[in-house]
RNA sequence: GGCCCAGUAGCUCAGUUGGUUAGAGCGCCGGCCUGUCACGCCGGAGGUCGAGGGUUCGAGUCCCUUCUGGGUCGCCA
């Protein structure tokens, strides 16, 4: 058992130790212990930094024999006092290395165990970082981490209250509604087999504060979504929700944008531009292949339909028959990209619907090779390359199919080439995409889905085809004509937030979920509360919504969510330190109307 | 649900064509060392090679199944 501090107050974090002539306290977890003959050396770690104390058997016997008992990661009080160290001894290599403490009072506050990996280490498994997340939330970088996260949450608070905006908590406890990700539920005790679901977004809620007169909302949200993860999606996220009245798009940009500002130079010291440059969704594709295009690179796409027509390669003559296109990207300076990897970026294209990719290269010598050459003359293949404005040192790859699967395979393969290339891409490109297409065709679902949500807005200029029924014009598999009132924020071709301005009218409303396959009487069944409130002064609204943790991932140039996130699950949404999600007993689910049943049964 | 990758000491990894007793660094334990700071030196402990099955005279190595983790497509209004 370990000591009691009674008696100590810590006076200064590790960290701050720089002063010599004075007597400090400090309390922490040993970081190393360097067991010399007549010295030993005690490095203590707190959340500030780590600073070196000594103990010496000729000052004290006694306390040089309880310093040597010490192990790593043991919690210790020190109190001691504060020396400044020979030059020769100084360590340049650590902030409090000019100094050192020397100890008169060591209290082992608690003993710990052999942990299973080291703070110090690095390139441990995931798993087992997880498994002991509270050791490895001790090392210096976590530590960083959740201080940037919490001075960005304080800046997001600061800016938003600043401006008149309101904080105000939305139930997690809510009715599941049908549209959107699968719901996380929640048995009801008091309503035996009914379920609350946890919010995917307080979407609806924030709308009815509106409604309410809160007319400038945000909230550090936090949101559930019980789908698959990925590097980038966890089941449980924070978003920073914004909701606001009698506002048009361009409020509600400049409002994202002037946080962004704030966020950025509060936290991170960086000077963002005073407008974010915007794409509509439509040229995004175009240009990118992506609505969250990463444009601080070129490589952009380019159609060469026109150039190819009526050629033999049946691929790219199938491909424009049945009104699909031929485009392709330059990966400037690719062309010594070995074979494998070429093969690597076919794949890649492959995985997203393409069945394949051509590709021309233009070696620094001068000639044209290509995988088609087959079928296209040499002249042809400098007319192509020409379009791509390609030089000596070009890889041209061309993808032809649908639309859909053209942008999608080369938008990947766009930033998989340049991240062969190893592009430096520094410094935070935010951009907005906007125009989104109002709705899309499920072929799944056979009907339509909203592309944002069912309270999305179309755009004024495309309501006539709206309100002329126009989703049958829709292409399965297409987006439609009708463009919506909706934007995404997207910063180094991550989506970091999206919103829209939403319908405030009974009528569009009741068109649009006649879009989405609702009946009168199912959508009030699932958004009644909704449009009941809508029916006493609803005022024009709109908003958006940000996700904290892909920001926070961004700024510290991390490559998952979980590095951002204290405790985060793994790929099945299981967490390794607390083994949720667990099972219970019979008595509690009895409790609950739950009855067990094995997937068989239900099939 | 599909596809791809990984799993060897507490941690990170090496392990050749299937061949003797499975190794290294770090960590851990013990000893030495009067200024270390990635301390150093000497010694030591530590292995169901993820699990199960198969092929073989012989399997860490090959095959099948399975588990765990990662990536990705589907999915994510």
């Amino acid at each position: 058992m370990g000591e009691s501090m009674k008696g100590l107050k810590r006076t200064h974090y590790c960290g701050e130790v720089t002063h010599t002539g004075q007597t400090v306290t400090i309390m922490g977890w040993v970081n190393k212990r360097r067991d010399l003959s007549g010295f030993v050396f005690i490095v203590v770690r707190d959340r500030t930094g780590i600073v070196q104390t000594v103990a010496s058997e000729a000052r004290d016997a006694e306390l040089y024999k309880i310093a040597k008992s010490v192990r790593g990661e043991f919690v210790v009080a020190i109190t001691g006092e504060v020396i400044a160290r020979t030059p020769e001894n100084v360590n340049k290599n650590m902030p409090t290395g000019e100094i050192e403490i020397d100890i008169r009072e060591l209290r082992i506050l608690s003993e710990a165990e052999v942990p299973p990996f080291q703070v110090a280490d690095e390139g441990v498994a995931l798993d087992m970082r997880l498994k002991y997340r509270y050791i490895d939330l001790r090392r210096p970088e976590m530590q960083r981490v959740f201080e940037l996260r919490h001075k960005t949450a304080q800046a997001v608070r600061g800016f938003f209250s600043e401006n008149g905006f309101l904080e105000i908590e939305t139930p997690m406890l809510l009715n599941s509604s049908p549209e959107g990700a699968r719901d996380y539920l929640v048995p009801s005790r008091t309503h035996p087999g009914s379920f609350y679901a946890l919010p995917q977004s307080p979407q609806q809620m924030k709308q009815i504060l509106m409604v309410a007169g809160f007319d400038k909302y945000f909230q550090l949200a936090r949101c559930f979504r019980d789908e698959d993860l990925r590097a980038d999606r966890q089941p449980e996220f924070t978003q920073i929700d914004v909701e606001m009245s009698f506002v048009d798009e361009e409020d509600v940009l400049q409002t994202a944008e002037g946080l962004m500002r704030r966020v950025f130079k509060d936290v991170l010291g960086e000077k963002l531009p005073e407008k974010f440059p915007r794409l509509t969704w439509h040229e995004a594709m175009e240009r990118f292949g992506s609505d969250k295009p990463d444009t601080r690179f070129g490589m952009e796409l380019c159609d060469i339909s026109d150039v190819v027509r009526g050629c033999d390669f049946q691929v790219f003559a199938g491909a424009l028959e049945s009104g699909g296109s031929v485009r392709g990207i330059n990966a400037e300076g690719c062309a010594a990209m070995p074979r494998k990897k070429i093969d690597e970026l076919v794949e890649l294209a492959r995985t997203h619907k393409a069945k394949g990719l051509a590709w021309i290269t233009l070696p620094e010598d001068g000639s044209i090779k290509s995988t088609i050459s087959k079928f296209f003359d040499d002249e042809k293949l400098r007319e192509i390359a020409a379009k791509f404005n390609a030089q000596p040192g070009d890889l041209i790859l061309l993808c032809a199919d649908a639309n859909k699967i053209v942008f999608d395979a080369l938008g990947a393969v766009r930033v998989a080439a340049a991240k062969w290339k190893g592009l430096a891409l520094d410094g935070y490109n935010f951009l907005w995409v906007t125009e989104f297409p109002l709705l899309e065709y499920s072929p799944e679902d056979e009907r339509f889905i909203a592309t944002h949500h069912p309270f999305t807005a179309p755009m004024e200029e495309d309501y006539h085809l709206f309100a002329q029924g126009c989703p049958d014009k829709i292409v399965p598999g297409e987006p439609g004509d009708i463009r919506a009132r909706a934007y995404d924020l997207v910063l180094n071709g991550f989506e970091i937030g999206g919103g829209s301005i939403r319908i405030h009218d009974e009528t569009t409303q009741e068109l649009m979920f006649g879009f989405l396959g609702f009946t009168k009487e199912s959508a009030k069944e699932n958004f009644g509360y909704l449009l009941e409130a809508f029916r006493y002064g609803v005022p024009p609204h709109g908003g958006i919504a940000l996700g904290l943790d892909r920001m926070i991932m961004i700024m510290t140039d991390a490559d998952s969510l979980r590095e951002v996130i204290a405790f985060p699950k793994v790929k099945d949404a299981s967490c390794p330190m607390t083994h949720a999600p667990n099972d219970v007993p019979g008595e509690q689910l009895a409790e609950l109307g739950i009855k067990r049943v094995s997937v068989a049964d239900t099939q």
